[in-house]
Parts: C-alpha cells; sequence; structure tokens
DNA sequence: TTGTAGGCGTTATCAG
DNA sequence: CTGATAACGCCTACAA
C-alpha cells in the first residue's frame, strides 16, 4: 500500500480509503489508485486488516471435504456470507486431522463466528468447542437444541415420514427401516419412521447396525442381515443415501429386484442417488437453505450476542425416482379389486 | 499473549519462546506458561504472525469442493503440506465465486506457494495467474507444462493406452474414443488413444463433443452420437468417469447392455464408479499421490526460487470392473478356434 | 534465563 | 482532501 502512495505522491491514509470505498476521496484520485493498485498487482494483507480491526469480519467453516454433501453446503455458505459483508475461512477435518484441530485453526483466523458442518462429535464435546470458541457456533446436521450453540438441521422425522407414506400410499405393508444408532441425526429419524409407522397402523421392523455408521458398508451390513430372514420385508427405508447404496449392491448381487421384488429409500439427494443405475428416492435436504441458515444463524448471533442459541430446520421434500413401486402382492390383490387399481 | 505474560508476571517475549518451543527457558516456566496458556484458553493470532514473520509458511490451495475427486486431493495435501512444516490455507471455486477470485484471497493470505486444483482455465490464464502471484504456483490436472508454473497430472495417455490395450487384449477390434477438445487433459488422453490403436493395428474411431466438458451431459450426447449409427463399435472408451455414466445411461436406456453388447470404460476411478449398478472398468490416478506431488513440488519451488518449474506425472493403475467384457463376435471366432479358447 | 524495544501492513483518529 | 501518528499481536535481536 505504501508502494501505492510512494508511487503516485499522495499518503497511505487517501489509499486506504479509496480501495476500502470509503467516503473521503474525489472521484478522479480513486481512479488514479485503483488503476495504480492494479498496475503494481496489489492485494490487501489479510493478516494485517483483522490485527488491526476491531471486529472480525470472517466467518469460519469447518467441514470434512471426504463427506458426501458437505461440499454443497460450503458453496451454499459463501454467497450468503459475502451477501452479508463477511468473508469465509475454510478449515478442513481428514482422517487425519480431527474436528476439534480444524475448529482451534478458525479460532486463530479470529473468526467472528464459527459454523462446524456434521461433526461427528456428541453434544458435550460440541458445548466444550463452543464454550471455548467465546464467538458464536453453528452445528450443522449435528448436535442438539441447547444454550451454547445453534442448531441447523433437516427435519430428519420429517423427511423419513415423507419416505414411509410414500411407501404406504404404494400399497406395502411390511417396511423396514435401517437404523445407526451413532450417527447424531439417527435419533431423530427414527423417531420419523416410529411415527409414521403407528399412523399407517403398520408394525415396527427396525433394522440396528450397531456400531456403523452411514457408510455404504454399513447399507451393506443390514442387507445381509435382511438376507438371513426367511421372508423380505416389501420396502426398506435406509438411514441415508449410502446407505441404500450398499444395501442395494447387496441386493442386486443376491438376484433381488429393486424396486421388483423391494422398494427402496435413502435421505439426502446426493449426486449418486441421481444416476440412472441407482435412480434412489429419496429425501432432499436443500444443501442451499441447510448453507443459508447456518450464515443466518452465525450473523444472528454476531449482532445480538446475548440471543439465545436456537434450532432452525430446512424442511426436506421427498423426490420419487424408480427403486420405488407397488408391491408384488398389492398389485395381485389389486386385480381382484378394480376400484383401486 | 500480554494476558498470560501479566497473568504471571513474566515477559511476553518469554511467553513466546515458550509457545513456540524454543530455546531459553527453563522447565519450570515452560510448565507454568503452558498451563496458563491452557487455563486462559489462548490461540494464536494467525494473521499476527504471518505479518511479522519474514518468511510465510502457507501454502495456499485453491480448489472446487463440488468437482468430483478434488476433495480427496485436498485430503492427501494436508498431512503433507504438515510434514514440511507449512500450514494450508483453502479457498473454494464456486458457482458464483470464479478461481482467479479463490486465488486472490490466496495472496491476501501472503501464501509462501499456491496449488490450484483442477481449474478451467488455459495454459494463458494460468501464466498470468502464476506470474501475478510472485510465489511459485503449481497447477493439479490442467495446464501444460511451461516455465511460469508446475505442472502435476497423472499421465492420461498411460491411463488411455491401459485401457484401449485391456479391451485389445479382450478381442475387441473397433474401440470408438470421446474426445472433448475444451478440456485441459483432454489432449493428452487423446494422444495416448491414438497411440495405442496405431500400436494394435486399429482404425481410430473419435467422437469428438465439440464445445462439451467432462460430464454426464457430454457422455450423453456421445452416446446419441453413437446410437445414430448403423453399427456400434464394440468398445467405447469415454474421456473420464462421468462422461462414461452419461453414456452408461443412454445406452441402458437403449436396451444396450454393457458390457454385453459394448464394453465401456473410465477414467479417474471416482466414487461412482465403484458402485456396483455402475462398476466401471476405469484408470485410476491415486489422489493420494496428486496430494503429495503437488506439496513436493510446491516446498521444491520455495526452497529453491529459481529452478525451473516442473511436470511432474503421476502414473495411473487400471482397475478392470465389469464394464469390460469379450466382444460377442470374438468369442464366436474363438468357438471354430481352441488356441484362442 | 529473562526483559526490552522495534517493526510487520493495515486501519482509525485527529489535526491541518 | 492530506499527513502524521498510534495501535493491533506477535516475533526477533539484543541487552541485562
Amino acid at each position: 500500500m505504501a508502494d501505492i502512495a510512494a508511487h503516485l505522491g499522495v499518503s497511505r491514509a487517501l489509499v486506504s480509503i479509496v480501495l476500502r470505498d470509503m467516503p473521503g476521496a474525489s472521484d478522479e484520485t480513486r481512479q488514479r489508485v485503483k488503476q495504480a493498485a492494479k498496475e503494481l498487482g496489489y492485494s490487501p494483507h489479510i493478516g494485517a486488516r483483522t490485527l488491526r480491526q476491531y471486529r472480525s469480519r470472517e466467518i469460519g467453516v469447518a467441514f470434512a471435504p471426504a463427506h458426501a454433501g458437505e461440499p454443497d453446503i460450503v458453496e451454499a455458505i459463501y454467497p450468503a456470507t459475502i451477501e452479508r459483508g463477511y468473508r469465509v475461512v475454510l478449515s478442513a477435518q481428514t482422517g487425519h486431522r480431527s474436528m476439534e484441530t480444524a475448529v482451534e485453526e478458525l479460532f486463530g483466523y479470529r473468526c467472528a463466528a464459527i459454523i462446524l458442518i456434521g461433526p461427528e462429535l456428541d453434544d458435550a464435546e460440541l458445548q466444550a468447542i463452543a464454550r471455548r470458541a467465546r464467538v458464536p457456533a453453528v452445528v450443522v446436521n449435528s448436535g442438539e437444541p441447547n444454550r451454547a450453540y445453534d442448531v441447523v438441521r433437516s427435519a430428519g422425522d420429517t423427511g423419513i415420514g415423507l419416505a414411509v407414506q410414500h411407501l404406504v400410499e404404494l400399497g406395502h405393508h411390511q417396511i423396514a427401516y435401517v437404523h445407526t444408532a451413532s450417527m447424531p441425526p439417527a435419533a431423530l429419524r427414527l423417531q420419523g419412521y416410529r411415527r409414521a409407522v403407528a399412523d399407517a397402523g403398520l408394525k415396527l421392523d427396525i433394522i440396528s447396525v450397531p456400531g456403523a455408521d452411514y457408510t455404504e458398508e454399513s447399507g451393506a451390513e443390514a442387507g445381509r442381515d435382511l438376507l438371513d430372514r426367511r421372508e423380505l420385508p416389501t420396502a426398506v427405508v435406509a438411514g441415508n443415501d449410502q446407505q441404500a447404496i450398499g444395501l442395494l449392491q447387496v441386493f442386486s448381487r443376491a438376484g433381488i429386484a429393486i424396486p421388483g421384488d423391494v422398494s427402496l429409500t435413502g435421505y439426502d439427494d446426493t449426486r449418486v442417488a441421481r444416476l440412472s443405475s441407482v435412480d434412489l428416492t429419496t429425501a432432499r435436504q436443500d444443501p442451499q437453505q441447510m448453507g443459508q441458515a447456518a450464515v443466518s444463524a452465525a450473523v444472528r448471533r454476531i449482532d445480538q450476542p446475548n440471543r439465545r442459541p436456537m434450532l432452525s430446520i430446512v424442511e426436506p421434500s421427498l423426490v420419487v425416482r424408480s427403486s420405488t413401486a407397488r408391491p408384488r402382492r398389492w398389485v395381485t390383490q389389486a386385480r381382484h379389486n378394480p376400484t383401486q387399481g
């Protein structure tokens, strides 16, 4: 910046004013300064800026690049953040780098707020992080509503409920659900299954995959469990898309047709769900909305620090594809009863 | 830091020495300082540090979270960078945020080097960025070898060559290739196809998809082109996995079996290629190796700034799955000629 | 082993 | 509109 000032023979303060678009400089000066900045390849020193500024204008985002769906939320966070006059600082959680380490780095950047996407931590650990942060913390797709941090999540119960309801409308009476106790959103999704099945007057059929998480492997495990049974359910509701895909693979190898023999649903509407070879009926949680809700929550608490943390719920919608169809048995009955055809 | 010093009644410099594990403090003091730092929830101010330090210890990484495969390379960059005593600064390219903007931000952090993953820019644009950077720039999976920036890429010619060779060994004589002129690595892959086909004494069959990029849509377009022909080739080599999947969708809708009627290969071994419903034979470029090679190149040129930029080639390997098989015709011929069975 | 002083690039303040 | 000056938190030399 001093270079530009010297080059033009003006003060550094003036240059600073122009580059920040502050009032107090003539249009002609603005032109000249901006021109010189371009020519000299000037780029503001972000560290020096945050050092000097009383309040930080950065929102820190910790996420796992390898987790399906999280990069989409990160994409949505950018425009929402910039719109509100903030900048985004990214920090990755990887196999060799814990979420705590990623968050610690964000503290180093003196972020005005931090957003944690899908941390695989329990409520106590998240509260510890939030207290240590001394700035507002927003947790996306994990955690529980509480007084330490904001929570943004999709209405997992509604989403699973929509899937069950869709299957009921197709005529299914035996709807199994793949449950993974260890994952944060699992409890809510299970609740949605319980309620929807009760509403339809059907029997619960919960396949618990203990210790597993939302991976293809856990879905495959559930699939093998099902294959050991004498009789398969007519429909399976998986906890997420990856699980559904693991299940799909085990079933297709075993010669079980989807949706011919068994209907299958997922959750998240990740990219793989859209492939024509998979074409999964799934509950869509819009990453766009998740990102916007997270930034809104962060800015809200930056502006009003004493406000109580909130729970923001993004409503999912059901995307019907070809992995669900009428059950065989139902079609047979329908033939005898033309009013249902 | 001043807080800690005041709290303990020592100088700030001493605290700095202890926290950086530099020589010049007694063990007892170290204990006390570290204890106090923990209690007070101290976290070093990264901005102030980079401001003061003569040389930066950060490597900037610009990537597109939404592009398949790039997050995996980012994951690999972390351990390699930390191992060499550097830190990672991430900057995302999104639909609303160009690669140039992402790189500009990295300049703001005064990174010691920048790594650009899969930029959709031509050589001239990349050279402009590299010159503006004034620090070493490394381009992964794009660009051309030159004097302005390092290039890390997989040996696209070898990868496609392996695919063609595999198909030739299976007995294919009509092997088509889907070419997308606009994508940076495409020229090299085409070259690999030309050479391998020539080596096998076969006829070239290049399906050009003009103006398109490496998306499912471009694969679908190539698929429709092929369906317009009187006779299909027995094998198709796609430019990447996504393209192969687009082609797969068009073919399966048209009732053409893979690999029954046509064998198909991809490139990249992205996650979708592994799905049992896709199960694509593809050339694998190891993200681990790509990440390590990129960091090596960056550090090499930080240490020796006058060294000429290099080209690092990561050798791909062929992952054979069930999308490739012997052609129908060949099997028939084999029956008449037992020596080939 | 400990303390002191100066400066990195920027912004804010205040007097010309 | 300009110029001078202080301060942000940290690191490095050098002095005690």
